[in-house]
DNA sequence: AAGAAATACGAACGGTCGTGCTGAGTCGTG
DNA sequence: CACGACTCAGCACGACCGTTCGTATTTCTT
């Protein structure tokens, strides 16, 4: 299924990421995408049968970014809290360094969240299984002794996940640096209470 | 300053708010806008200069529907704690029954965090205005003693902000009941271990 | 009642949107 | 060398965008 992808094509994708990182993946037009790539609008159209498969293959470039700086390294962690903590960390470098318009998944979450389609689908989708992720490696925490047996990894993931949205939001509207504070203080907060 | 409003311009605004709050402010269109109001795109036009304007009042009548349904009933209730419970059921109503498309100002911040210009700018002191109120409102609980004394108001604001933005994600990813639950669990988990 | 101001309309503007078609250039394979 | 497959540019399409203009109708002021 996954068949090797042209370099062209890779490169309009990485261009096309970075855009709709700052201005939405709705409002990614494709005339000023091919002026930024460098090349004419229905010569880079021919890549794409239709914008929305243009637009789901950006989101599946997201996705692949975040797993691979987000979530591998994190995984080669010791199991439980630390792990969770490298989860954290690799989160706030992948959605302050790597991308001009921060984590390019939220602002997609709130453009779909009201646009039915197999786009919003498709998010959904992605969401979960990340979700998902984050309770398996909560559970594995309570697992090693290290969380308190009676502890929900779901209420443990939604508060993390609300810190991560908070911050990515407190970010752009005051001090970065005073954000990045606040997440790890109710981080580790959050992690000293579930102990 | 607070000229009267005159009434077709409530009613185009009221309908603004509530296609906004589905599709963003951005991709707001006067074109359709005029169709669902029932008059002409030109007609429409003309009470607002230009289109940012109309943005902008928009965000403005956003910005007073949530003090008047979220802020203003809950300081009616006793200072500190109960008040700061009345906000957040408030804004829970406020967030899913009285806007299809779930907070509008939510929508908005992550619209515009990327994109410079007026329409940002008030967006942001709307924002601090409001997160100033928060914090007032948890500065009365520590004075009342209901909190303790070395309660810092701005983690607390950042914790409780977060949780209402996390739920407004949550609501639409899953069954959005169970997503009413975890918001308030955490919420009152949070008033214990400030108490 | 007469004039001024506000309101709303239809038509049209230049521009951008996503998309389709045609044809030229490039490439690997026989 | 010739062939088909692929890549990309050029051009054009219909639709919609925000905005302007001229004009008819209503409403307010005097």
């Amino acid at each position: 299924m996954t068949k090797a992808i042209s370099e062209t094509k890779e490169k309009i994708l990485e261009v096309a990421l970075d855009l709709s990182s700052r201005w939405g993946l709705v409002n990614l037009s494709i005339g000023e995408l091919a002026k930024v790539v460098g090349m004419s609008k229905s010569g880079l159209f021919g890549h794409f049968k239709s914008k929305e498969s243009l637009q789901k293959m950006v989101l599946d470039l997201a996705s692949l970014n975040f797993v691979q700086t987000v979530i591998k390294p994190a995984t080669k962690k010791p199991r439980g809290v630390p792990r969770l903590e490298a989860i954290v960390e690799n989160w706030i470098t992948w959605s302050t360094d790597k991308h001009q318009g921060g984590c390019p998944i939220i602002t997609a979450i709130i453009e779909f969240d009201d646009r039915p389609g197999s786009l919003r689908d498709h998010l959904k989708s992605l969401q979960k299984e990340m979700l998902e992720g984050f309770k398996k490696a909560v559970s594995i925490a309570i697992d090693e002794k290290q969380f308190h047996k009676n502890l929900s990894p779901d209420q443990f993931v939604y508060e993390l996940y609300s810190y991560m949205i908070g911050f990515h939001i407190f970010a752009r509207l005051m001090n970065q640096e005073k954000a990045k504070l606040k997440l790890r203080k109710s981080f580790s907060d959050l992690v000293v209470r579930s102990s």
